[in-house]
DNA sequence: AGTTAAGTATACGTTAACGTCAACTAGGAG
DNA sequence: CTCCTAGTTGACGTTAACGTATACTTAACT
């Protein structure tokens, strides 16, 4: 239907404010593919699909994920599931990461909280000095 | 007022199931500290002080954030400012790290969304096959 | 034709956060 | 006294996640 927009590597590195080098790496260890390179100049070139894959690996590494983890999550968006064994396996592991980020959300508020609670004491303590 | 319960190394490690050596190197680094050494065998103990702050520090590290960044955070909980420029500027840091906090509050909260919503699909289409 | 820009592959270097091993010490249990 | 356990200080090893340098290729500009 459409005329796929592609990108070149430094303009992917640019759009996310990451190296060539940490692209290359993660195609390296299997985390992105550049199946689309241009036949004579062996140059890769990413699709929106691909720009996309490359967002999710990087919010994943902003909330604290190892690349690994992330490629385990990503794997699962991307396999549709043969038979039933293998998608119970998968709705298995989407529970035990739900569980995981619902923990590390309620660890964080209240980090949040105990950070204003010490906010505002110093706030208060203003009169002091 | 109470004898302060001291543990020794092996005690506080087991307690939150990392190695000695771990404790060691955040001593190594700066992060916590044993002056409270038995004078003759130099084996290091510590107080319930301590057991928080390492408490504090592998939530920070559960939460994504490296020792370094973990290190600033406590260090703020624990000097008082002297005068109003670093009280300034601890407020500063406060509402850095709070926008930062919300902001991966907000992103797990997308990403489990997300997820639920694969699993549902993954759930309905249980039909097929 | 020569040079500059962008990319490629290969490979060694680097940092954080520990793991692991060796050699030593001090305190009980038998 | 001897052995065992728990701890100590180095010091070198390891893994993840890239950084950096080197040598080569292709396209595009002058």
């Amino acid at each position: 239907m459409s005329e796929e927009q592609l990108f070149s590597i430094s303009e992917l590195a640019a759009m996310f404010d990451i190296s060539s080098r940490t692209i290359r790496y993660y195609e390296e260890i299997g985390m992105l593919s550049s199946e689309t390179r241009e036949s004579l100049t062996k140059q890769r070139k990413y699709t929106n699909q691909e720009r996309r894959r490359l967002k999710m690996i990087l919010r994943g590494k902003k909330l604290g994920f190892s690349l690994q983890e992330i490629k385990e999550m990503i794997d699962l968006y991307e396999t549709n599931p043969e038979g039933v064994e293998e998608k119970k396996r998968i709705i298995e592991y989407a529970d035990r990461k739900l569980h995981e980020i619902n923990e590390q959300i309620s660890e964080l508020q209240i980090l949040r909280d105990e950070i204003l609670s010490y906010k505002e004491r110093y706030l208060h303590s203003k009169e002091l000095e």
